[in-house]
DNA sequence: AATTCAGGTTAGTCGCAGTTAACCGAGTCT
DNA sequence: AGACTCGGTTAACTGCGACTAACCTGAATT
Protein backbone atom coordinates (compact mmCIF):
# COMPACT_ATOMS: atom_id res chain seq x y z
CA UNK A 1 0.00 0.00 0.00
CA UNK A 2 1.27 3.50 -1.33
CA UNK A 3 -0.48 5.98 1.54
CA UNK A 4 -2.31 3.47 4.17
CA UNK A 5 -2.45 6.70 6.24
CA UNK A 6 -3.74 4.53 8.54
CA UNK A 7 -3.25 7.02 12.65
CA UNK A 8 -0.46 5.19 13.98
CA UNK A 9 1.80 5.71 10.25
CA UNK A 10 0.60 9.76 10.60
CA UNK A 11 1.72 9.91 14.09
CA UNK A 12 5.71 8.36 12.83
CA UNK A 13 5.35 11.28 9.60
CA UNK A 14 4.62 13.38 12.22
CA UNK A 15 7.16 12.74 14.90
CA UNK A 16 9.66 12.36 11.75
CA UNK A 17 8.82 16.07 10.78
CA UNK A 18 8.76 17.10 14.17
CA UNK A 19 12.21 15.79 14.66
CA UNK A 20 13.78 17.57 11.96
CA UNK A 21 12.40 20.54 12.71
CA UNK A 22 14.19 20.48 16.38
CA UNK A 23 17.10 19.40 15.00
CA UNK A 24 17.37 22.01 12.22
CA UNK A 25 16.80 24.60 14.78
CA UNK A 26 18.89 22.98 16.99
CA UNK A 27 22.19 22.62 14.99
CA UNK A 28 21.67 26.25 13.52
CA UNK A 29 21.98 27.27 17.21
CA UNK A 30 24.40 25.74 18.87
CA UNK A 31 26.00 23.34 15.82
CA UNK A 32 25.95 19.63 15.01
CA UNK A 33 28.30 17.92 17.65
CA UNK A 34 27.11 19.82 20.45
CA UNK A 35 23.75 18.69 20.11
CA UNK A 36 23.30 15.27 22.10
CA UNK A 37 20.63 12.82 21.02
CA UNK A 38 18.93 13.14 24.47
CA UNK A 39 18.54 16.81 23.85
CA UNK A 40 17.11 16.24 20.17
CA UNK A 41 14.34 13.81 21.74
CA UNK A 42 13.73 16.24 24.44
CA UNK A 43 12.88 18.90 22.20
CA UNK A 44 10.15 16.83 20.96
CA UNK A 45 8.98 15.73 24.17
CA UNK A 46 10.20 12.10 23.41
CA UNK A 47 13.71 10.74 25.49
CA UNK A 48 17.10 9.72 24.07
CA UNK A 49 17.19 6.77 21.95
CA UNK A 50 13.65 7.22 20.76
CA UNK A 51 15.45 8.75 17.88
CA UNK A 52 16.96 5.54 16.42
CA UNK A 53 12.91 4.64 15.51
CA UNK A 54 12.82 7.35 13.22
CA UNK A 55 16.73 7.30 11.45
CA UNK A 56 19.55 4.87 11.93
CA UNK A 57 22.24 7.53 13.37
CA UNK A 58 22.79 10.59 14.32
CA UNK A 59 24.34 11.37 11.28
CA UNK A 60 21.33 10.13 9.36
CA UNK A 61 19.12 12.75 11.14
CA UNK A 62 21.55 15.66 9.19
CA UNK A 63 21.86 13.78 6.55
CA UNK A 64 18.09 13.74 5.74
CA UNK A 65 17.62 17.32 7.04
CA UNK A 66 20.50 18.69 4.17
CA UNK A 67 19.08 16.56 1.45
CA UNK A 68 15.93 17.35 1.80
CA UNK A 69 16.98 21.48 2.63
CA UNK A 70 18.85 21.04 -1.24
CA UNK A 71 16.22 19.03 -2.84
CA UNK A 72 13.89 22.14 -1.82
CA UNK A 73 15.82 24.48 -3.45
CA UNK A 74 16.90 22.96 -6.68
CA UNK A 75 13.20 21.86 -7.06
CA UNK A 76 12.95 25.78 -6.41
CA UNK A 77 14.86 27.14 -9.35
CA UNK A 78 13.57 24.28 -11.28
CA UNK A 79 10.02 25.31 -11.10
CA UNK A 80 11.56 29.35 -11.79
CA UNK A 81 13.01 28.20 -14.70
CA UNK A 82 9.81 26.10 -15.98
CA UNK A 83 8.25 29.39 -15.84
CA UNK A 84 10.13 30.18 -18.74
CA UNK A 85 10.36 33.97 -19.10
CA UNK A 86 13.04 35.97 -20.10
CA UNK A 87 16.54 35.74 -18.96
CA UNK A 88 16.79 39.24 -17.15
CA UNK A 89 12.99 38.18 -15.56
CA UNK A 90 14.46 34.63 -15.11
CA UNK A 91 17.04 36.27 -12.81
CA UNK A 92 14.47 38.06 -10.90
CA UNK A 93 12.98 35.38 -10.31
CA UNK A 94 15.92 33.58 -8.86
CA UNK A 95 16.60 35.89 -6.80
CA UNK A 96 13.26 36.17 -5.28
CA UNK A 97 13.03 32.86 -4.78
CA UNK A 98 15.96 32.26 -3.29
CA UNK A 99 15.15 35.36 -0.81
CA UNK A 100 12.53 33.33 0.45
CA UNK A 101 13.77 30.38 1.25
CA UNK A 102 16.54 32.24 3.34
CA UNK A 103 14.20 34.54 5.20
CA UNK A 104 11.35 31.53 5.73
CA UNK A 105 14.28 28.77 7.05
CA UNK A 106 17.22 30.85 7.80
CA UNK A 107 18.19 28.17 10.68
CA UNK A 108 18.33 25.03 7.57
CA UNK A 109 20.13 27.66 5.53
CA UNK A 110 22.73 27.67 8.38
CA UNK A 111 22.79 24.46 8.91
CA UNK A 112 23.44 23.73 4.97
CA UNK A 113 26.25 25.60 4.61
CA UNK A 114 28.12 25.32 8.33
CA UNK A 115 27.45 21.38 9.00
CA UNK A 116 28.71 20.06 5.24
CA UNK A 117 31.32 17.82 6.71
CA UNK A 118 29.39 16.67 9.72
CA UNK A 119 28.16 14.42 7.33
CA UNK A 120 28.88 11.12 5.92
CA UNK A 121 30.67 10.37 2.32
CA UNK A 122 26.96 8.98 1.04
CA UNK A 123 24.96 12.11 2.15
CA UNK A 124 27.44 14.59 1.33
CA UNK A 125 27.68 13.53 -2.16
CA UNK A 126 24.61 13.54 -2.39
CA UNK A 127 24.13 17.05 -1.10
CA UNK A 128 27.04 18.09 -2.71
CA UNK A 129 25.52 16.78 -5.76
CA UNK A 130 21.94 18.59 -5.29
CA UNK A 131 24.04 21.77 -4.74
CA UNK A 132 25.82 21.79 -7.88
CA UNK A 133 22.99 21.12 -9.97
CA UNK A 134 21.11 24.54 -8.15
CA UNK A 135 23.99 26.12 -8.84
CA UNK A 136 24.41 24.93 -12.85
CA UNK A 137 20.61 26.49 -13.04
CA UNK A 138 21.94 30.18 -11.98
CA UNK A 139 24.78 29.71 -14.39
CA UNK A 140 22.81 28.90 -17.25
CA UNK A 141 20.44 31.93 -16.33
CA UNK A 142 23.61 33.86 -15.51
CA UNK A 143 24.87 33.00 -18.68
CA UNK A 144 22.19 34.24 -21.03
CA UNK A 145 22.30 37.53 -19.31
CA UNK A 146 26.11 37.78 -19.27
CA UNK A 147 26.83 36.44 -22.48
CA UNK A 148 31.12 37.08 -22.30
CA UNK A 149 32.10 35.76 -18.84
CA UNK A 150 34.00 32.66 -18.04
CA UNK A 151 31.66 29.62 -16.52
CA UNK A 152 34.35 29.71 -13.69
CA UNK A 153 33.79 33.55 -13.31
CA UNK A 154 29.92 32.95 -13.65
CA UNK A 155 30.04 30.33 -10.81
CA UNK A 156 31.99 32.84 -8.74
CA UNK A 157 29.19 35.43 -8.92
CA UNK A 158 26.15 32.65 -8.33
CA UNK A 159 28.26 31.89 -5.45
CA UNK A 160 28.39 35.06 -3.95
CA UNK A 161 25.13 36.13 -4.62
CA UNK A 162 24.47 32.86 -2.39
CA UNK A 163 26.57 34.44 0.68
CA UNK A 164 25.04 37.71 -0.05
CA UNK A 165 21.36 36.43 0.56
CA UNK A 166 22.33 33.90 3.43
CA UNK A 167 23.67 36.63 5.44
CA UNK A 168 20.15 36.64 6.90
CA UNK A 169 20.84 34.31 9.48
CA UNK A 170 24.06 36.66 10.66
CA UNK A 171 22.02 39.61 10.79
CA UNK A 172 18.70 38.09 12.16
CA UNK A 173 16.19 39.75 10.48
CA UNK A 174 17.01 43.09 12.44
CA UNK A 175 15.33 45.44 9.94
CA UNK A 176 11.57 44.65 8.14
CA UNK A 177 12.68 45.52 4.74
CA UNK A 178 15.38 42.80 4.97
CA UNK A 179 13.41 41.66 1.58
CA UNK A 180 13.45 44.23 -0.07
CA UNK A 181 16.92 45.23 0.70
CA UNK A 182 18.88 41.80 -0.67
CA UNK A 183 16.80 41.67 -3.54
CA UNK A 184 17.64 44.87 -4.57
CA UNK A 185 21.58 44.16 -3.50
CA UNK A 186 21.56 40.74 -5.18
CA UNK A 187 20.19 41.68 -8.60
CA UNK A 188 22.57 44.48 -9.01
CA UNK A 189 25.48 42.74 -8.21
CA UNK A 190 24.73 39.53 -10.29
CA UNK A 191 24.82 42.71 -13.24
CA UNK A 192 27.58 44.35 -12.51
CA UNK A 193 30.73 45.18 -14.20
CA UNK B 1 62.03 43.17 30.68
CA UNK B 2 59.46 43.78 27.59
CA UNK B 3 61.41 42.02 24.75
CA UNK B 4 63.82 39.43 26.34
CA UNK B 5 63.81 37.80 22.92
CA UNK B 6 66.24 34.52 24.45
CA UNK B 7 66.12 31.67 22.05
CA UNK B 8 63.99 30.10 24.39
CA UNK B 9 61.25 32.24 24.06
CA UNK B 10 61.49 32.62 20.63
CA UNK B 11 60.93 29.35 19.69
CA UNK B 12 58.06 28.97 21.74
CA UNK B 13 56.93 32.38 20.23
CA UNK B 14 57.19 30.03 16.71
CA UNK B 15 55.53 27.33 18.09
CA UNK B 16 52.56 28.87 18.89
CA UNK B 17 52.09 30.63 16.00
CA UNK B 18 52.75 27.89 14.44
CA UNK B 19 49.47 25.82 16.53
CA UNK B 20 47.14 28.86 15.53
CA UNK B 21 48.04 28.88 11.73
CA UNK B 22 47.63 24.70 12.15
CA UNK B 23 44.19 25.29 14.17
CA UNK B 24 43.16 27.45 11.15
CA UNK B 25 43.85 24.76 8.57
CA UNK B 26 42.49 22.40 10.64
CA UNK B 27 39.31 24.10 11.99
CA UNK B 28 38.93 25.19 8.83
CA UNK B 29 38.80 22.14 7.06
CA UNK B 30 36.44 19.96 9.59
CA UNK B 31 34.96 22.17 12.12
CA UNK B 32 36.39 22.63 15.89
CA UNK B 33 34.59 19.98 17.39
CA UNK B 34 35.92 16.99 15.10
CA UNK B 35 39.91 17.98 15.22
CA UNK B 36 41.53 16.52 18.13
CA UNK B 37 44.45 18.25 20.22
CA UNK B 38 46.38 14.97 19.70
CA UNK B 39 45.88 16.13 15.64
CA UNK B 40 46.59 19.46 16.14
CA UNK B 41 49.96 18.82 18.01
CA UNK B 42 50.83 16.42 15.43
CA UNK B 43 50.22 19.54 12.81
CA UNK B 44 53.05 21.30 14.26
CA UNK B 45 55.18 17.79 14.73
CA UNK B 46 54.47 18.18 18.53
CA UNK B 47 52.19 15.70 20.17
CA UNK B 48 49.14 15.83 22.43
CA UNK B 49 48.70 17.49 25.62
CA UNK B 50 52.04 19.64 24.26
CA UNK B 51 49.51 22.35 23.55
CA UNK B 52 48.90 22.93 27.02
CA UNK B 53 51.99 24.55 27.49
CA UNK B 54 51.00 27.31 25.19
CA UNK B 55 47.20 27.15 25.84
CA UNK B 56 44.48 26.74 28.79
CA UNK B 57 42.54 24.35 26.90
CA UNK B 58 41.27 23.68 23.31
CA UNK B 59 38.53 26.27 23.27
CA UNK B 60 41.17 29.32 24.52
CA UNK B 61 43.00 28.45 20.99
CA UNK B 62 40.19 28.83 19.09
CA UNK B 63 39.69 32.21 21.60
CA UNK B 64 42.79 33.42 20.51
CA UNK B 65 42.47 32.91 16.90
CA UNK B 66 39.04 34.58 16.45
CA UNK B 67 40.16 37.41 18.75
CA UNK B 68 43.29 37.51 16.55
CA UNK B 69 41.01 37.98 13.57
CA UNK B 70 38.16 40.58 14.66
CA UNK B 71 41.23 42.65 16.12
CA UNK B 72 42.68 42.79 12.42
CA UNK B 73 39.39 43.22 11.04
CA UNK B 74 38.96 45.95 12.85
CA UNK B 75 42.51 47.71 12.93
CA UNK B 76 42.53 46.88 8.92
CA UNK B 77 39.08 49.21 8.73
CA UNK B 78 40.26 51.67 11.18
CA UNK B 79 43.84 52.06 8.97
CA UNK B 80 41.39 52.78 6.02
CA UNK B 81 39.16 55.38 7.94
CA UNK B 82 42.21 56.88 9.37
CA UNK B 83 43.41 57.93 5.69
CA UNK B 84 40.82 59.95 5.86
CA UNK B 85 39.32 59.61 2.03
CA UNK B 86 35.80 60.91 0.55
CA UNK B 87 32.94 58.68 1.65
CA UNK B 88 32.39 56.77 -2.05
CA UNK B 89 36.20 56.44 -1.84
CA UNK B 90 36.59 54.93 1.77
CA UNK B 91 34.10 52.65 1.15
CA UNK B 92 35.68 51.52 -2.16
CA UNK B 93 38.87 51.01 0.21
CA UNK B 94 36.85 49.18 2.67
CA UNK B 95 35.59 46.77 0.56
CA UNK B 96 39.39 45.91 -0.92
CA UNK B 97 40.71 45.51 2.41
CA UNK B 98 37.72 43.30 3.37
CA UNK B 99 38.71 40.94 -0.13
CA UNK B 100 42.28 41.19 0.61
CA UNK B 101 41.38 39.33 3.86
CA UNK B 102 38.52 37.21 2.45
CA UNK B 103 41.03 35.96 -0.01
CA UNK B 104 44.30 35.90 1.85
CA UNK B 105 43.13 34.15 4.57
CA UNK B 106 40.18 31.68 3.41
CA UNK B 107 40.10 29.54 6.77
CA UNK B 108 40.53 32.22 9.27
CA UNK B 109 37.53 34.18 7.78
CA UNK B 110 35.35 30.09 7.47
CA UNK B 111 36.07 29.63 10.77
CA UNK B 112 35.22 32.93 12.23
CA UNK B 113 31.60 32.64 10.88
CA UNK B 114 31.40 29.42 11.87
CA UNK B 115 32.38 28.46 15.44
CA UNK B 116 31.64 31.61 17.42
CA UNK B 117 29.66 29.80 19.33
CA UNK B 118 32.05 27.12 20.14
CA UNK B 119 33.70 29.98 22.24
CA UNK B 120 33.30 30.37 25.56
CA UNK B 121 31.59 33.35 26.88
CA UNK B 122 34.09 35.66 27.28
CA UNK B 123 35.90 35.11 24.36
CA UNK B 124 32.66 35.43 22.43
CA UNK B 125 31.55 38.35 24.12
CA UNK B 126 35.49 40.06 23.35
CA UNK B 127 35.11 38.69 19.25
CA UNK B 128 31.27 39.77 19.36
CA UNK B 129 32.39 43.12 20.57
CA UNK B 130 35.05 43.57 18.17
CA UNK B 131 32.74 42.34 15.23
CA UNK B 132 30.77 44.83 16.40
CA UNK B 133 32.57 47.66 16.16
CA UNK B 134 33.97 46.72 12.53
CA UNK B 135 30.57 46.83 11.68
CA UNK B 136 29.86 49.93 13.01
CA UNK B 137 32.86 51.69 11.05
CA UNK B 138 31.36 50.31 7.69
CA UNK B 139 27.53 51.68 8.77
CA UNK B 140 29.28 54.94 9.55
CA UNK B 141 30.80 55.04 6.14
CA UNK B 142 27.97 54.04 4.56
CA UNK B 143 25.66 56.46 6.17
CA UNK B 144 27.17 59.18 4.66
CA UNK B 145 26.75 57.41 1.29
CA UNK B 146 23.53 56.68 1.84
CA UNK B 147 21.94 59.60 3.99
CA UNK B 148 18.53 58.69 3.46
CA UNK B 149 18.57 54.80 4.86
CA UNK B 150 17.92 53.64 8.67
CA UNK B 151 20.87 52.29 10.91
CA UNK B 152 19.23 48.92 10.96
CA UNK B 153 19.28 49.02 6.91
CA UNK B 154 22.73 49.93 7.05
CA UNK B 155 23.60 47.39 9.09
CA UNK B 156 21.92 44.51 6.85
CA UNK B 157 23.51 45.33 3.79
CA UNK B 158 27.03 45.89 5.65
CA UNK B 159 26.23 42.18 6.53
CA UNK B 160 25.23 41.00 3.15
CA UNK B 161 28.62 42.67 1.78
CA UNK B 162 30.20 40.40 4.11
CA UNK B 163 28.25 37.90 2.80
CA UNK B 164 28.82 37.78 -0.16
CA UNK B 165 32.61 38.40 0.35
CA UNK B 166 33.30 35.84 2.81
CA UNK B 167 31.74 33.23 -0.18
CA UNK B 168 34.70 33.08 -1.19
CA UNK B 169 36.04 29.86 1.03
CA UNK B 170 32.87 28.40 -0.81
CA UNK B 171 33.40 29.24 -4.25
CA UNK B 172 37.27 28.26 -3.41
CA UNK B 173 38.57 30.83 -5.57
CA UNK B 174 37.83 28.62 -8.89
CA UNK B 175 38.34 31.76 -10.98
CA UNK B 176 41.37 33.80 -11.18
CA UNK B 177 39.83 37.17 -11.60
CA UNK B 178 37.81 36.32 -8.54
CA UNK B 179 39.06 39.59 -6.73
CA UNK B 180 37.75 42.06 -9.65
CA UNK B 181 34.31 40.13 -9.63
CA UNK B 182 34.05 39.99 -5.73
CA UNK B 183 35.30 43.96 -5.32
CA UNK B 184 32.60 45.14 -8.44
CA UNK B 185 29.46 43.47 -6.71
CA UNK B 186 30.22 44.60 -3.54
CA UNK B 187 30.15 48.29 -4.34
CA UNK B 188 27.59 47.99 -6.57
CA UNK B 189 25.41 46.11 -4.49
CA UNK B 190 26.34 48.72 -1.21
CA UNK B 191 25.23 51.56 -3.57
CA UNK B 192 21.89 49.92 -5.09
CA UNK B 193 18.57 51.01 -4.90
C1' DA C 1 -9.84 -12.41 21.74
C1' DA C 2 -5.38 -13.51 20.73
C1' DT C 3 -1.21 -12.32 18.57
C1' DT C 4 2.00 -9.24 16.45
C1' DC C 5 4.29 -5.28 15.88
C1' DA C 6 6.13 -0.81 16.53
C1' DG C 7 7.37 3.02 19.06
C1' DG C 8 8.75 4.12 23.65
C1' DT C 9 11.42 3.50 28.09
C1' DT C 10 15.43 2.73 31.11
C1' DA C 11 19.82 0.64 32.00
C1' DG C 12 24.01 -0.56 30.28
C1' DT C 13 28.28 -0.59 27.07
C1' DC C 14 32.10 1.50 24.78
C1' DG C 15 35.25 4.54 22.79
C1' DC C 16 37.03 8.78 22.43
C1' DA C 17 39.09 13.11 23.43
C1' DG C 18 40.03 16.75 26.83
C1' DT C 19 42.47 17.25 30.65
C1' DT C 20 45.83 16.00 34.60
C1' DA C 21 49.95 13.69 36.70
C1' DA C 22 54.57 12.39 36.92
C1' DC C 23 58.68 12.57 35.03
C1' DC C 24 62.79 14.24 31.95
C1' DG C 25 66.40 16.80 29.69
C1' DA C 26 68.18 20.85 28.00
C1' DG C 27 68.64 26.08 28.37
C1' DT C 28 68.91 29.89 31.72
C1' DC C 29 70.43 32.32 35.68
C1' DT C 30 73.31 33.35 39.68
C1' DA D 1 78.87 24.59 38.70
C1' DG D 2 74.61 24.04 40.56
C1' DA D 3 69.66 25.20 41.05
C1' DC D 4 65.58 26.36 38.47
C1' DT D 5 62.43 26.79 34.76
C1' DC D 6 60.07 25.33 30.97
C1' DG D 7 58.61 22.86 27.06
C1' DG D 8 58.13 18.32 26.01
C1' DT D 9 56.88 13.17 26.79
C1' DT D 10 53.95 9.15 28.14
C1' DA D 11 50.55 7.21 31.09
C1' DA D 12 46.39 7.66 33.51
C1' DC D 13 41.82 9.58 34.60
C1' DT D 14 37.29 11.09 33.45
C1' DG D 15 32.96 12.40 31.60
C1' DC D 16 30.15 12.47 27.98
C1' DG D 17 27.48 10.93 24.35
C1' DA D 18 26.41 7.68 20.55
C1' DC D 19 24.66 3.56 20.33
C1' DT D 20 22.69 -1.35 22.02
C1' DA D 21 19.88 -4.49 24.98
C1' DA D 22 15.90 -5.88 27.34
C1' DC D 23 11.66 -4.94 28.39
C1' DC D 24 6.68 -2.76 28.17
C1' DT D 25 2.39 -1.26 26.32
C1' DG D 26 -1.10 -0.31 23.40
C1' DA D 27 -2.74 -0.10 18.52
C1' DA D 28 -3.34 -3.27 14.18
C1' DT D 29 -4.32 -7.41 12.32
C1' DT D 30 -6.48 -11.94 11.88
Amino acid sequence: MPAPTTPRSRAKADRRAALLMAAAQLFAERGFERVSLEELGAAVGVSGPAVYRHFPSKQAVLGSLLTGVSDGLLAGGQAVLDRGAAPTELLRELVAFHVDFALEQPDVIRVQDRELESLDETDRHAVRALQRRYVEIWVGVLGQVRPGESPADLRTRAHATFGLINSTPHSAGRSRDTRRILEAMAETALLSG
